[in-house]
DNA sequence: GCATAACCGGATATTGACATCCGATTGAGG
DNA sequence: CCTCAATCGGATGTCAATATCCGGTTATGC
């Protein structure tokens, strides 16, 4: 239902979001994040081009989000490495039909455009202020006692 | 985000409804829904092992709705082919944490159980019975003038 | 300006979803 | 009981998502 991609395309974020305005190299957030690293880079590769996460190479390189923590939604990551994919014309294919959906396409772009809400809804500050015993991603260093 | 496998299903059986306690061949269903008559046939398959379906072999058989459409919700058909995988445990694979998600899943598996409350709201009768210029699968029979 | 650190980009597996094909099986009707 | 209609099940093909590898490029610090 939800990509491995945007999978580790958030928790890559997240982390970053846990030092923001520090850069950390793909190894770290591989170790940190338990992403495959190589995978892991293409993916932040991806938010790079879509201007979610700054790059910056050589010695003392690595990546760094491009905002605060507050300005970025669950939503933008999730749009930049596998966006949701509304509904707009009936998938039968018929183009005399235009743009109104059939009640049952209606619904299904209903439940996508449920999602859409619920991934706008928070940004990554929000999930790092969240009261909680279980620190995101669960292994962070400062939840070292998770492991 | 939602599998092609799904969309095939929910036409299928969205046809099937239109024509309750009558069965309907695979050829019939592919041509009017248009899904791959040979991937279609899979498809019905499965919706024949988790009872959604009946299919009937020889001269007059073909597949028939399990129950009344009124019974039917959106959300089984789903289930029923592509399940939607809520997330139960820390995807991080943490043993020792235990069923408590951090945040960040949290609002994920939430999206999900909202993808799941928007499936479980609808029957497929309720589909048949939306008063609308559009007609389910927008090439019905019934709806010929949409071709 | 050289060595080293780190990302970048292209080429290349691997895997699962999607799709096809066909012989085997089952049921209906004469 | 024979023929035809139709599903069933296994084998196989195709393609995009996932994942790896490595040489090229850029930046830092001495």
């Amino acid at each position: 239902m939800l990509s491995q991609t945007v999978e580790y395309a958030l928790r890559a974020a997240t982390y970053l979001a846990t030092v923001p305005k520090q850069s950390r190299t793909v190894d770290q957030i591989a170790e940190v994040t338990h992403v495959p690293v190589a995978y892991l880079s293409k993916v932040l590769q991806q938010l790079v081009r879509e201007e979610i996460v700054i790059s910056r190479r050589g010695t003392g390189g690595g990546f760094m989000l491009a905002r605060p923590p507050e300005k970025l939604r669950i939503l933008e990551i999730v749009q930049a490495v596998d966006p949701i994919e509304r509904i707009t014309t009936c998938p039968l294919g018929l183009a005399a039909h235009g743009k109104r959906l059939c009640p049952l396409h209606r619904r299904l772009d209903n439940a996508l455009a449920e999602m859409e809400r619920a991934f706008a809804a928070s940004t990554l500050a929000e999930i790092l202020a969240e009261p909680t015993k279980s620190v995101p991603l669960c292994n962070f260093p400062a939840a070292a006692t998770c492991r």
